[in-house]
DNA sequence: CGTTCCCTTGACCTAACTCAAAGAATGTGG
DNA sequence: CCACATTCTTTGAGTTAGGTCAAGGGAACG
């Protein structure tokens, strides 16, 4: 069933009704860099058997919390928050379906800063030692996982560049850009379209921009055809051209450029 | 020998001449995690044994170049640049005395960014196996390093935020406030004071301003009495107004707040 | 002792912010 | 299924933090 997407007109389903939402991302996601066997799937698939659902805008653990072992988001938008004391706040990662993140601080094992859901998640909390046997037991995981940190640390790298160094439209640009590929690395897009379930505030407070200032940009990115966003929804229209205003180089996140503009 | 720092009339030698910098930062810095055996200190010694030394100003690694293994920065202020096709740079750390950075990246081993130095350095460039080798056969020094990874991060996200929601002078007092505490956990902080062998530019790059701006914001500093800095050496007069100021929480950084305001 | 790089200052500009309020959606309870 | 409440998006008007350009003054370096 391919979509006719050539015009904005488009409906405001979302191209992934909860119900249909692609199995597990997260295997999708390991296997893209490490053949996994049908024990080590297994394995993984019941680390994250015990996945609990949240609420959209919902404090999953919060700043001063004890922590330990890993978070993995099976569906839905999550984020990491830092806030500030007159109350400002700054999402400093999305984590996306697939996506994990360590919560080991070191030595004191508490968070410095909050995770939340951004749109209603499926969340699985593993502590480090089932974490650690499955992982002993199958290097590929491991070599997995890896993967995942420093694709996380490249990251965090590149939109520091977003943030300190390009305009508005830019940032906002850069990050449709990356979650387009983060997306599509776990079967999260359909044609050039993807559920983006976060509200324009929380892109503000992501690139660092006021939301009056983000709605402005985004009507820009609208006027040059660049995106269509509406309910929730984002299209690019234009790859090509959404990249180059960006100078999104999708090295960073390691993943095969399979993009092809429609 | 405590010096006298009550007036910012301070002479500008620097505080550690080339000459008499404390050895081993990087054995200084582990061992604020883990207590090492003395074979895990001299074999960490080996590693680094081999350390070239670098012109200020120069590229150590260059974007797209292979790369495998850690870079260990002896003494010395580098750091990862990253680029914009306008010329436009950006840095995303520093790499301070002690400092390590993987440059492993994953699949690809190339470089997604340029590491260069600010000021004179020594640097020694450590092959995987060779850390491999040593970090098998003293546990203790993998934890310090696994430590040193988590706080790497950490510091990524609070350069979000700080350059995502905090106004110019606020940015600026909280990168002085964070590398008096990295500075000073590797014995680089004589009272309140430390070199820091940088441009009013480099700095500017660092927390995503202008040159210009932040020449103003350092002599608003200045006035309000909170620091002195000339001939690259900074003196922090009030820590307290200072931190405060930055909203610096330097939970992040692991470290024990060993700062006594003078 | 000249050159180069860095810091400083001034004048002007603009990208992005704030405040405020009106429409759209979306959700909720009756 | 409708009425109400809430949360989002959009728009307008005025402000400001920070940028740009340009040029002079120091300090450092070969």
């Amino acid at each position: 069933m391919v979509q006719a997407l050539r015009h904005p007109a488009v409906e405001d389903r979302p191209v992934f009704p909860a119900a249909e939402v692609p199995a597990s991302a997260l295997l999708q996601k390991l296997e893209a860099f490490q053949d996994l066997s049908a024990e080590a799937r297994k394995a993984v698939s019941r680390l994250v058997a015990s996945a609990k659902d949240y609420p959209a805008h919902t404090d999953i653990l919060r700043e001063g919390e004890p922590a330990d072992g890993v978070l993995i988001v099976l569906r839905g938008f999550a984020c990491r928050n830092q806030f500030r004391q007159n109350g400002a706040r700054q999402i400093t990662a999305f984590l996306l379906p697939g996506d994990h993140c360590r919560l080991e601080t070191g030595l004191i094992n508490r968070m410095d800063h909050t995770i939340s859901t951004l749109s209603p998640c499926r969340v699985a909390r593993v502590p480090s030692e089932a974490l650690q046997a499955v992982v002993r037991q199958h290097p590929a995981v491991r070599q997995a996982l890896r993967m995942c940190i420093l694709i996380n640390e490249a990251t965090l790298r590149e939109w520091i560049v977003n943030i300190g160094c390009r305009t508005a439209i830019e940032r906002i640009a850069h990050l449709f850009c990356e979650l387009h590929l983060r997306l599509s690395s776990v079967g999260l897009v359909r044609g050039m379209t993807y559920d983006l379930p976060v509200t324009q505030t929380d892109i503000a407070v992501t690139v660092g921009l006021s939301n009056v200032h983000v709605n402005r940009s985004l009507q820009a990115l609208r006027k040059q055809r660049l995106i269509a966003l509406s309910g929730r929804r984002l299209t690019i229209l234009d790859w090509q051209r959404l990249s180059e205003l960006a100078e999104f180089s999708p090295s960073y996140l390691q993943a095969e450029r399979r993009i092809l503009n429609g």
